[in-house]
DNA sequence: TTGTACGCGTTATCAC
DNA sequence: GTGATAACGCGTACAA
C-alpha cells in the first residue's frame, strides 16, 4: 500500500511537506499544494489513519455499547434506530463508529476499559441501563468522555445524557385529548421498573393536575408491555362500569391489546373512546385503525447523544448536562 | 497512558520480553511469564492496538456498510438485527466492528476505498443492494475480502454471499398447507423489483408443481409491501368468486391488510381461509389473530456473513460461495 | 531464554 | 516555505 514517502518522492518534496499539504497547513505555497495534490490523486493515496492515530493519540473513533442477549430476544429493538442517528453524527464529524456488545462473560468494567485502552475509543455512548455507579466513577477516573442514552438519575453526579421527553409526551397527549372535550382519561401501562414509564406517568399526573380535571388514581393502570396485558386491563376497565373517554397507552405492544379489547366490547374508536399510544416502532400505522401516537424520535436521540459526546471530547471542561428530545403527537384514526 | 516500556521497566525485563509474554511466545520461561503478567495486572496495562496494527498491518476490524437515508425512512429496518449477528461473530473472533453509512454525498466507491485504505478495515460486509459490478471489480482489485448480505446474481463472478433461503421458505409454507389438505393456495405480494420477492415466488411455483396441485397464474398477485395493498388485493381475490383456501403473504406489512380484508368479509381464519406470512419484524405475534409465519432468521444471516468474512480474511484462497439460511414455519393461529 | 536495534507511516519539532 | 529527524508503541530479526 502506498505511503506518504512515495508521494513525497514522486512530487519531489519531503514527507513533511506532503503531510502539511494533507492537513492544509497555511504555510505552504499554492504551487506546491497543487503539485502534491496532483501526485496524491495520481497515486490514489489515502493517509493511514492508524499511523496518524499513533502519533496524535487521537483515533477519531467513538464506541457505542449495546447490551443485547445472545438469545436474540431484543429487549431494545428501538436501539437500532439509535445507531443510525449516532452514525449520522459520526459521519458529520468524520469519526468512526465502533459497536460493541457488553453482554459477555467479561465484566462490563473490564470490557469498557479494554475498549478504551486497547482500541482507543475517544468516547463512549452507552445505554443508561448498563451505567452503574462504579462504572461512572471508573469512566470519570479514566477521563473518558461518555454520554448516556436515557435519563440518568439526578442523584448520579454530573453525567451527560440524552433522553426522550417522556413526561412532556404524556402531557401533550392529555392536552390534546382535553382540547377535544375529553376529561375522563386513563393511563394504561405503568411499569415501575422502567424509568421511561415512570416519566410518562409523571407527565400524566402533572397534566391532569394542571388542567384541574378530576383525577382518579385507579386510572393509572400498571401492566407491562404486551398485547395480552393490554387486552386484559382494558377489559377490566370497561367492565368496571366507570369507563374513561380516552386511554393513553404507555407503550406500543400494549396498545394493540387495548384496541382489541375495545373492539371486542363493540365500542367504537374514537367515537366511544379515544386512544393515544406511545410508539417507537412504527407499529401504530400498521394497525386497524391506525393509532394516534406520541411519536418518539429515537433517531434524533442517537444523533444528539453523539453530538453531545463530541462536545465533551473537544471541550472537556464543558459542564455535564441532560437533554430531552421533544415528542410530537401524530394524529391518526383513534382520536377525533 | 501506560505502555509496554513501563511494564518492562517495572518487571526488570526488556520490552521484547513483555511483548513475547503478551503474545505468549513459546520461548519464554514460566517464571518470567508469571513475573511479567503480575506486573501487567498490577499496572492494569492493555496493549495499544493501534501501535500493534501499525506494525502488523492488521487492524482486527471489519466494516459493516449500511445504506440508509438521512430522512430516517428505514427501507431496511430488519437490517439492524443483522448488526447484532455480525457483532456476535466479531466478538468471538475478537474483532472490532465499524459501522459506516454509504448514503452520503461521496461516491460509494470512494467511501469504501477510503474506509479500507485509511481506516484499515480488513474486510467488509455489505448489503447486496449497493454492490454494483464496478464495485465488485474494485474490491477484488484492492484484494479486500467482502461478503454480501443478500443473494448475488450468479452472473456476478465469484462473490461470497449469505441470504435467507426464501425459495425454500415458500416451499415449506406450501407443503405445510398441503399437508392439511389445502390445495387452492394464493401468493400475495410479488414485487418483481426485489430479488427476495422473486425467490419467494419461485418457491411457490416449484412447490405447486412438485406437489402437482392445480396451479393458476392469477393466484400469484403482484403488490408491494403495504397493508393498504394487501387489503385491496385480498378484497379483489375474494370478490373474484374463486377464493383460495389459503394465502401466503410475501411480506409482513402486507399480511396485516390481507387479514383485515378476510375479516371484513366475515370469513373465519383459519376455518374458511388459512394465512401464512413471511415475517422478519416480529409483527406477526402482535396481530389478532397471531399469524403463522415463515420465520426469517436475520440475526443468523448477520452472524454467518461475518463468519464467512473471517474465513476469507484468514484463508484468502478460499473459494467464494453462497450460503442460504434456512427458514422455519412458526405455527400460530392463522392456520389449523 | 532474553536483549538490542530497527521499522511500521505519520506528525511534531526544530532547523534553515 | 520547506526539509531533517525524532517520536508515537509495538513486533521481530538478529545477536548473545
Amino acid at each position: 500500500m502506498i505511503s506518504i514517502k512515495e508521494v513525497a518522492k514522486a512530487a519531489g518534496v519531503s514527507t513533511s511537506t506532503v503531510s502539511r499539504v494533507i492537513n492544509n497547513s497555511p504555510s505552504i505555497s499554492q504551487s506546491t499544494k497543487d503539485k502534491v495534490w496532483a501526485v496524491i490523486k495520481k497515486l490514489n493515496y489515502s493517509p493511514n489513519n492508524i499511523a496518524k492515530a499513533l502519533i496524535t493519540n487521537k483515533s477519531y473513533t467513538i464506541a457505542l455499547l449495546i447490551d443485547v442477549d445472545d438469545d436474540k430476544s431484543f429487549q431494545n429493538p428501538f436501539f437500532y434506530e439509535v445507531i443510525h442517528g449516532i452514525e449520522k453524527s459520526c459521519q458529520e464529524k468524520e469519526f468512526s463508529l465502533m459497536v460493541a456488545n457488553v453482554n459477555t462473560k467479561m465484566k462490563k468494567q473490564d470490557i469498557i476499559s479494554w475498549l478504551v485502552k486497547s482500541k482507543r475509543a475517544e468516547g463512549i455512548v452507552l445505554p443508561v441501563s448498563i451505567l452503574t455507579r462504579e462504572l461512572v466513577k471508573e469512566l470519570k477516573d479514566m477521563g473518558i468522555p461518555f454520554v448516556a442514552v436515557g435519563e440518568v438519575d439526578s442523584i448520579q453526579d454530573n453525567v451527560s445524557w440524552v433522553d426522550i421527553d417522556n413526561k412532556k409526551g404524556t402531557e401533550k397527549a392529555v392536552y390534546y385529548l382535553y382540547e377535544q372535550g375529553l376529561k375522563d382519561i386513563a393511563f394504561i401501562g405503568y411499569d415501575s421498573t422502567k424509568d421511561f414509564s415512570k416519566r410518562r406517568v409523571e407527565g400524566f399526573k402533572s397534566a391532569i393536575e394542571k388542567i384541574g380535571i378530576s383525577n382518579n388514581d385507579s386510572w393509572i393502570i400498571s401492566c407491562n408491555n404486551s398485547k395480552e396485558q393490554g387486552y386484559k386491563e382494558m377489559m377490566k376497565l370497561i367492565d368496571s362500569g366507570k369507563m374513561p373517554q380516552a386511554v393513553i397507552c404507555g407503550n406500543d405492544s400494549l396498545s394493540v391489546g387495548v384496541i382489541k379489547a375495545i373492539q371486542d366490547k363493540d365500542l367504537k374508536i374514537p367515537e366511544d373512546i379515544s386512544v393515544i399510544s406511545f410508539d417507537s416502532r412504527q407499529i401504530a400505522s400498521l394497525m386497524y385503525p391506525e393509532v394516534t401516537t406520541v411519536d418518539v424520535d429515537v433517531f434524533e436521540m442517537g444523533y444528539q447523544s453523539a453530538k453531545m459526546l463530541f462536545d465533551l471530547i473537544e471541550n472537556n471542561n464543558l459542564t455535564d448536562q441532560g437533554l430531552l428530545i421533544s415528542t410530537k403527537i401524530i394524529k391518526r384514526n383513534t382520536t377525533k
